[in-house]
DNA sequence: TGATTCATGTAACTCGTTACATGATTAG
DNA sequence: CTAATCATGTAACGAGTTACATGAATCA
């Protein structure tokens, strides 16, 4: 079932957000474990729009800018509708590693293409790790101010564990390769 | 793009198998990675066999089972279509944990659900790191049998010390929840 | 004997991505 | 001034799941 509503309720519990805001929110901090595509977040607006779990903020206050960017409210029937979805039982977890795919198959063979598939994987985790802990940093000094920012935390903590652990594990691979 | 061809394939490098046998090893040992349906299967055997990449074994030698079981056997043309893809670039992980979302996302008002869904978790997290450790030191045993197997043991590692640390994660995340 | 598992396959449907169209704004 | 980014939206397509149908074999 189709989970596209509740990551941009979920979003919109915090603060007021436009569509495109929340495909960035959603690349940058969840692309670990979500994603999602702007081909069905702004027809799910519209569409929770019209059930009234959002609205829109029209909010034309500073004049000047022509530029149409439509912030969405959560509403209380929004509320309920997350806090549902909260008590319900968890789909199980999806994931597909073309990667992990090669390497499973890998023979002799493909000892050189290994090699740098194997390479491609390590920077990226590298660069995950990199990119968690300045997250990780900012989210820590300004931890007062959302009251679910703890939660975050905890998230990006098992993120940035994992990323640690592809580094670690593709490095001795790698090593391994290279006798 | 789909790969389903080249999950069918990579198998098929090995042994023999049938369109159910497929599923099962895919289930069962690359679930941590990878999942297809029997819906995509079937008809991708069929697809295949009339791109002449398999061929169907007809080992109607023990006459006694009347249980039609297909086993599909790999052609030349189809180790080099298996080649190709080894060589060309990975596609992004596709990753989607519901779990995850709701944990990012829960608030002071959804404790009681969150440590359900913790502790089932934590719980899927331990059967992992038992299956793993059993598979493992099963193609320990047998590691000359196989020409891949020392790759299928490294992806295997990989899933088990990360089955671990979810297990580390949630076991923490819960004592903080008692607090 | 009846339930469960083994086994293959298809059709309908839903989900999700990609490509495209449009236009404003900002950075170099 | 031009390229990149911001911003919204839709249509077409492809991927993937689920439900169903069928029937043999096994287990209790």
């Amino acid at each position: 079932m189709k989970k596209t509503r509740y990551v941009i309720l979920g979003l919109l519990q915090e603060e007021e957000l436009s569509g495109y805001e929340i495909k960035k929110i959603i690349n940058i901090r969840m692309s670990f474990f979500w994603q999602e595509s702007f081909g069905q977040i702004y027809p799910e607006l519209s569409k929770m729009k019209e059930e009234g779990l959002v609205e829109t903020t029209d909010s034309e206050s500073s004049g000047k800018s022509k530029l149409e960017k439509i912030k969405y409210r959560i509403t209380s029937l929004g509320r309920d509708e997350i806090k549902q979805w909260m008590e319900s039982e968890n789909e199980k977890d999806h994931i597909r590693s073309e990667f992990l795919l090669k390497m499973y198959f890998a023979t002799d063979e493909n000892t050189i293409e290994m090699k740098k598939h194997l390479e491609e994987f390590k920077q990226e985790a590298e660069q995950k790790v990199f990119l968690f802990t300045l997250f990780q940093q900012e989210l820590k000094r300004i931890a007062e101010l959302h009251s679910n920012h703890s939660q975050i935390l905890k998230v990006l903590d098992l993120g940035l564990r994992q990323a640690q652990l592809y580094v670690e594990w593709s490095t001795e691979v790698l090593e391994d390769y290279e006798m």
